[in-house]
DNA sequence: AGTTAGCACTCTCAACACCCGAGTGCTAAT
DNA sequence: ATTAGCACTCGGGTGTTGAGAGTGCTAACT
């Protein structure tokens, strides 16, 4: 691992400066623009012993050079220069989180995809809260007329979910509050992945005389809990169409249609190890699908209230703006945790 | 208007022939797929007048014809015979809305972009139910803890609308219970846009020792109403990159672009006259929209329950479909207005 | 020994010429 | 009125060429 400082400088210098060209560069360009105070014949010697080192690969013969994954990380990992955020970008996240106070989450969530999506003119992905870690808050059921009711569940991570159930007409006003007021007893304060068909048995016998109903109720419920297909929320999903290596329509297909298979870019940013703390980049084929062996993900987890529920992620081409995306990820998982 | 029936079939021939091929057409092909008993010569000469009268064109010359925008035109009115869903597809159709019976309507809406946009391999619009038709039917406000509840409201088209809002602590949950079930009395069965400021006025002195509280609840349910942007559903969004017109990553970005504006997409949607019945055809720039001059829309409204509640739509290239397409979307909507 | 200048070499890309085939329009014959 | 025949047109594919960018190597320089 061990690369003499000079060739540190210009791997960073052909690394930086193929991040803004998206050119392959060469030695003349890398003496010119970058204070090496070398020949560009020197340069070249040193770009060929970086590329036999596997950081650096050459597209064709007398073109420029370009970085490789390994590259990539390479800069990733000892050459980036954390960029500071300039004071309006700081102020203009501050000013978006600053009325989000009490809004429900989704929304809240919603605004900060496209918040990434605009400040990188990258795609972003945020995965949602995990059901099964939020705990239960309440529930509660409104009726709706004779026959249905309107069954609305609570997070304490602001996390609502409406679901239309069919009431027995023998049901009473009474007594569908105290089944309420039952259930909400029972099931105060439970992380909802506590809520297991254990607890909901035994929630089934104490009203067994209300089976009928609840049968359907405790399916829902049950579905709703088995399912738990995280949300993913999605920003800027044609910014992609900006960079000039998604010419090709068949690549901008394959990943507009991974776009939409939401269950997919949940595995993609379901994070390794969950106890990583910080911002984690995935480069190119680090990433499991083949869909996105062309591109490079900037990973944070993010909190609402003190628990860790969701993953942001910002999605753009291996050639990108690392230091800069990472700059702004993490201004925006703070401000996200501060809520 | 009056075409001699041969030049009719010659123009349906090259209409069709041309929806499938995605080339131009040229007289020997006629004569050849299609039984019109005539040589390529005087398809040749009819072929010409067809151009003069505006119904085709010619990319360029020594290239066959191409419908125009007016040849689609005429097509659509007059000549187009409407296909007749296969069975299985029915089936399919039935199928799906088979078990959505008492699914919340986004849920079904939802799907049901999916299903178009599926049958039809192009992109699907649906635009939901106007809010300010429906009728108000019922509102609930859950305490959350001391200092928040969430608003919850549904409308007779199944509507649900979730806003958390600040409660004062003061307010003790016999007072809520009373607020909420004046509320419900006063506002039963009212349209939407029947709960106007003057009402919200009267409401107010009628509560005014509440004030502070109903303030920022009924600046929330005036903000949802006038804010009233009726949701855009869209399914099959990459199907249009399947089409050999859009090849051209120019033209894809900006309608991409535009299907992530759902407030331009609403007007697209919006119907002329709101009377008429049946499907409406828009063909090229027949839409108001220089995006979609390239695209032709297939459009329907939708009723749930009784009332015609929105529309949907189905946007593909101006070489859609469209026998195939009228026929999807006629049955989709008879589905939905049987639920 | 490390650095640099010079030079021949390689490869891509854009421009240009070229040809082929599909399709037309016109004319003359049926 | 229809059709066969033929000259003409034009787009798209193919091959060639030249310019430009960048390299690698060698020999000279510090």
């Amino acid at each position: 691992m061990g690369l003499s400082t000079r060739k540190k400088h210009i791997l960073q210098a052909v690394v930086t400066d193929y991040i803004k060209s998206a050119q392959p560069v060469g030695s003349r360009t890398v003496a010119r623009r970058y204070k090496v105070g070398l020949s560009p014949a020197t340069i070249r010697n040193e770009m060929s012993d970086l590329e036999e080192a596997g950081y650096l690969v050459q597209p064709h013969t007398s073109a420029g050079r370009i970085p490789s994954q390994k590259g990539y990380r390479y800069y990733v990992d000892q050459l980036m220069e954390t960029s500071n955020l300039g004071e309006e970008e700081k102020a203009e996240i501050r000013q978006v989180f600053e009325y989000k106070k009490l809004q429900e989450i989704e929304e809240i969530i919603r605004h900060t995809s496209r918040l990434l999506s605009l400040l990188t003119n990258y795609t972003c992905l945020i995965l949602g809260p995990q059901l099964k870690k939020s705990a239960f808050k309440k529930l509660q059921i409104m009726p709706l007329d004779t026959q249905r009711g309107l069954l609305v569940l609570v997070t304490d991570t602001g996390f609502v979910k409406n679901n239309v159930i069919n009431l027995p007409q023998t049901l009473s006003g009474n007594e569908l509050n105290r089944i309420v007021s039952y259930l909400n007893r029972r099931l105060e304060g439970l992380t909802i992945d506590k809520i297991t068909s254990r607890l909901i048995g035994e929630l089934r016998r104490d009203l067994y005389h209300h089976i009928k109903f609840l049968e359907e109720t405790f399916t829902l419920l049950e579905d709703s809990l088995a399912e738990d297909e995280r949300r993913v929320f999605l920003g800027g999903t044609t910014n992609i169409l900006n960079q000039p290596e998604f010419g090709d329509i068949g690549k901008v297909k394959s990943l507009l249609s991974l776009f939409e298979q939401h269950s997919l870019l949940a595995t993609l940013l379901a994070r390794p190890v969950a106890g990583v703390e910080g911002i984690i980049i995935r480069i190119g084929r680090e990433n499991i699908l083949e869909e996105v062996e062309e591109c490079s993900l900037v990973l944070a987890s993010y909190c609402l209230g003190k628990e860790v529920v969701g993953t942001v992620g910002v999605l753009g081409p291996i050639r990108m703006d690392y230091a800069k995306t990472v700059a702004v990820v993490q201004q925006v998982v703070n401000q996200l945790g501060m809520l």
